[in-house]
RNA sequence: GUCCGGUUCGUCUAGGGGUUAGGACACCGCCCUUUCACGGCGGCAACACGGGUUCAAAUCCCGUACCGGAUACCA
């Protein structure tokens, strides 16, 4: 039988970090198993669901990439049948009327004023007491026609007083093989005659569950752990409508740091993932965080793309304690769980950039940042002139042998081979797609802010950058300037194949040659390398980190670098 | 209260009778370097406790403690 299972969020709230990875282990169980992935929207409680969050949860998935195979299912729209089943158990007699008025919501917390009931009742509480339960049928539905509101419960066996209805285990109690708790056995004795139908004709969570489950063909149920006693009343159904249960695997909580419930209202963006995404998280990084919270592949490795995910998932794989999701409120650096965010990282600086730049295409559009000439251009979205070869040639060229000042052919600036190697230069200490709109800002706008610790620490401390910066523009001008301009001779193709549409400007403000006027003007002056350097960043990229100074002053360009070295708006602060 | 689970570094985890108890994140140190949050190397750090079983227990059994879940005419 092909699997079939269901991610069965309630809309009560944002798509949640639990239920994210309840979402992800189904679909990852489905699509190892070559089966079904549906969702269903448990929106029964009317009072509590919401459209809004409905959407929310939508989007949540969406980003994920967790598309259900089938239409999705609203459970509201299923609430006749779910009174038709009733109505039937009740005629069955595997069901009872409750005429016990409905009692009125307390204003403390609903879920200590349980427990203090539950307390006060303590291990006295007999599950079978209610008067109406051995009510006569006649008399019961005398009363019904009268119009006397009622609840429906189901007629949970009392193994001391009557023998067991052909619905339920004779063994007096429900068992089920939990796929990552094993066996649980629960005795009746323990389990209430639970309401199916509330008064007002609503029915309720385990009924509506127990139908819509197997309306849809359900083969599998993968849920939290705090479903745990709720399988037990859900069998009690299964057996009363006479149906086959499916298998069930529960699955750890995730808690918060303090061990204790990691809630929406206490912990609140945290735990959200439309908090990731507008984070700019890479969705592949939080799905491989997520996978692991609470599963392992029982090996060392840490790093695993989807397909992988699919093929090593297995409910056996599976933890049976809950994982606390970490993370300090009040810190910044720590906002949410370290992995989480050294993953992200992770897959930024390392997945194939095909993949990575459309996600930059996004964080700069939604900055006003993006220029259509970053655009392929109808060619596939590659690096034509990697990173990789411009490393090649630096170590392949040893900076004295090189020529006095040679001219190679480069991406023009702002050209998409320009964005490509952008992109791949600053990735490496990127943590979120955040950081190519506001640290990366610089290289994609001449509107940036200059970081104040960033000024302080290198360029007020060195007042004479205030003069040497511009003049160091002159040096440039002069030395790389114009003269590189008219050796070009950009041929028809590089080495890659591919036409040279846009490597085209053999100007000689590239690598080498930058080194060899920077090492030359600080010698003249008489200070470190590292002054010029660093001063130089703070002016031409607002920051204080980056990458390598030759490739920034390559990369912004001999044109942007002029004039941000003659900028003196970090002196008039 | 009762029922049901759980307990390996701060966190995520591997290991399930014999291991120097492994990895990852975080943290710390060193190196590289023009800066750095990149990279490289290293360090700190754990089997909840008590009994048993066994030649041998982190691993099996029992108990205790602690943590969590459930206990609704919520889902």
């Amino acid at each position: 039988m092909t699997v079939r299972v269901r991610f069965a969020p309630s809309p009560t709230g944002y798509l949640h970090i639990g239920s994210a990875r309840t979402a992800l282990f189904n679909y990852l169980y489905a699509r190892h198993t070559g089966g079904k992935f549906l969702l269903r929207i448990e929106d029964t409680d009317l009072a509590r669901s919401t459209e809004e969050s409905t959407r929310s949860i939508l989007e949540g998935l969406k980003w994920l990439g967790f598309a259900p195979d089938e239409e999705i299912v609203f459970q509201s729209n299923n609430a006749e049948k779910h009174r038709e089943a009733a109505r039937k158990l009740l005629a069955e007699g595997k069901a009872y009327r409750d005429f016990t008025p409905k009692e009125q919501p307390t204003d403390a917390s609903v879920k200590d004023a349980i427990k203090e009931r539950a307390r006060a009742q303590g291990s006295e509480k007999n599950m079978r007491d209610n008067p109406y339960r051995s009510l006569s049928t006649e008399e019961s539905d005398a009363r019904a026609a009268a119009g006397e509101p009622f609840a429906i419960r189901l007629k949970v066996p009392d193994v001391r007083t009557e023998s067991v209805g052909d619905w339920a285990s004779p063994s007096g109690k429900t068992s089920f093989e939990d796929a990552v708790y094993g066996l649980q056995e629960r005795d009746f004795s323990e389990t209430e005659d639970l309401v199916l139908l509330r008064s007002d004709g609503h029915p309720l969570y385990n009924l509506a569950v127990v139908c819509d489950d197997i309306e849809m063909g359900i083969t599998d149920v993968i849920r939290g752990q705090d479903h745990l006693t709720n399988t037990h009343k859900q069998l009690l159904i299964y057996a009363a409508l006479g149906v086959k249960p499916p298998r069930f695997a529960h699955l750890p909580l995730i808690m918060a740091p303090n061990k204790g419930k990691l809630s929406k209202r206490k912990h609140g963006e945290v735990v959200s993932m439309t908090t990731y995404r507008d984070a700019g998280f890479v969705a592949a990084a939080f799905r491989n965080f997520l996978a692991l919270l609470g599963w392992s592949a029982g090996e060392e490795k840490e790093i695993y793309s989807l397909d992988e995910l699919i093929k090593k998932f297995s409910l056996e794989g599976i933890h049976r304690s809950n994982a606390v999701f970490n993370f300090k409120e009040n810190d910044p650096r720590h906002w949410t769980d370290d992995k989480a965010i050294w993953m992200n990282a992770e897959y930024i600086r390392t997945m194939p950039l095909a993949e990575l730049l459309p996600l930059v295409k996004n964080e700069l559009k939604a900055n006003k940042l993006w220029r259509e000439e970053y655009a392929p251009d109808g060619r596939a979205l590659m690096t034509s002139i990697s990173s990789t070869k411009a490393q090649e040639f630096e170590a392949s060229t040893e900076i004295g042998e090189r020529p006095e000042a040679i001219a190679i052919d480069r991406p023009r600036h702002g050209s998409h081979d320009w964005f490509v190697n952008t992109v791949d230069l600053i990735r490496a200490r990127f943590f979120t797609l955040k950081d190519f709109s506001s640290q990366g800002r610089a290289y994609f706008s001449e509107d940036f802010d200059l970081d104040a610790a960033a000024v302080a620490k290198n360029l007020t401390k060195f007042p004479e950058l205030r003069e040497w910066l511009p003049e160091l523009a002159a040096r440039f001008e002069a030395e790389l300037g114009e003269l590189g301009a008219q050796e070009s001779d950009a041929g028809g193709s590089n080495d890659t194949g591919l036409p040279l549409t846009d490597a085209c400007c053999s100007d000689r403000f590239f690598e080498a040659n930058i080194e060899a006027v920077v090492k030359a003007f600080a010698e003249e002056k008489g200070t470190k390398l590292g002054v010029i350097m660093n001063g130089a960043r703070t002016l031409l990229t607002g920051v204080a980190v980056g990458p390598s100074m030759l490739a920034v002053f390559e990369t912004i360009g001999l044109e942007r670098t002029l004039m941000r070295l003659r900028s003196q708006v970090a002196w008039n602060g």
